[in-house]
DNA sequence: TAGATTGTTAATCGATTAACAATC
DNA sequence: TAGATTGTTAATCGATTAACAATC
């Protein structure tokens, strides 16, 4: 998974990010003309406060000595990197549970990102509709994705299907996909993946948790 | 996120192994008594050879020289650290799409994993079935976890509900939350916690993809 | 056997942390 | 002003990579 960029952000850097962006909206509630220093963030995010600042300084935002960094403005330059505050239009693949649950979640407006169609290969779905949206053919994805010149799709077909469907999609034209299969997909070059392993998640839980016969945690 | 932890695997070790173990199932597709070498898995995974040698000795699996890794062993290993051969109880907090997918999701059960129940504060969805599981109250939450010793919970609610559901957990002695809500939530120390952050994984995207007006990507 | 591949030590690289002068 | 907090350079730490003797 770690493959090396030549320039831009670090994988880690974006990750850093949006956890100081997601505690710093609880940071200082609805007052956002206030400050917070860089330790005081650092606290609450368990994490040392000179990383704190670089990675603020790495993003342009420059804080104010004896004062500290504004929580609006950190907050503003946050959405902007990663475009927050635009509309980006995006498709999803597979109307089973797992699409329903994204076509239904509202929370992704929040980050300038809507989901304005969903396709399905069975053509019993076809018709239907999930979390507003009706369901379309696979056949329709292509001149759908030109048209409204979509660049990102949600992949969230059973993960026999998953290879298939990045196949249509490289071909639509879309640049990014989300892959919420439980495998690993092949695509062109110039597609960027990002592969939501679920199973990471939960090998981390069990790990830590230990055997489910013993109650003790690992050392 | 990065709290240092004084034994035990790194997080990054974890994600790792989970890497290959993924890769692996296509690697030889069937013939369990076949080997590969670090070279060969490097080269599919995109990582340093020395790398995979030095992840497989943590996790004590020895390789052969001339011959390479047995692709059985290393399988078979990565399993037993992560007890997937175990059953593992977890229940599922919240009834919406996303708990609903998560109690469809016939995957999880290669991993050791079985929900085998739902929680809903919603008196209108108790009772009703989601992913062939009964919705049941959330006062029968704490007797439930407690009679059959659950552990691990996936916290599916929204956002605002969140903090409260993942008290009672704790209350309940639930020891993981695995927790797919887009909020930080603060639990005991004894608790530990998972968050899947979603937006993540699209802040991820989104930098990469640049604006939606512009067609070109970063540097 | 000869030679490919391991396990492991040493070298390098990068990321994290400490220190501190600049500054408001 | 005095002093808290920044920005940044230097020091440390850890993780990745290179090298190579051991080995089957």
């Amino acid at each position: 998974m770690p493959r090396k960029k030549p320039g831009g952000f670090k994988h880690i850097l974006i990750e850093r990010l949006m956890h100081y962006y997601h505690f710093m909206g609880q940071l200082e509630k609805g007052n956002t003309s206030a400050y917070f220093s860089s330790r005081h963030l650092a606290a609450v995010v368990d994490m040392d406060e000179t990383q704190v600042r670089k990675d603020l300084a790495a993003i342009g935002v420059r804080g104010l000595p004896r004062v500290g960094f504004r929580v609006e403005e950190v907050q503003r330059r946050i959405r902007e990197v990663f475009g927050f505050d635009e509309k980006r239009e995006a498709v999803i693949v597979g109307a089973g549970h797992l699409g329903g649950a994204l076509a239904a979640y509202s929370g992704f407006a929040t980050y300038g990102l809507a989901f304005v169609a969903v396709f399905d290969g069975d053509s019993a779905k076809v018709g239907t509709s999930v979390g507003g949206l009706a369901v379309r053919p696979m056949n329709k994805l292509k001149p759908f994705v030109e048209r409204r010149r979509i660049r990102l799709a949600a992949l969230a077909v059973p993960g026999e299907a998953a290879q298939g469907v990045a196949d249509l999609l490289a071909l639509a034209g879309i640049q990014a996909v989300w892959n919420f299969a439980p495998v690993n997909i092949v695509v062109p070059e110039e597609v960027m993946v990002r592969h939501e392993h679920i199973s990471v998640g939960l090998a981390e839980l069990a790990y830590h948790l230990g055997s489910p016969k013993q109650q003790s945690s690992k050392p």
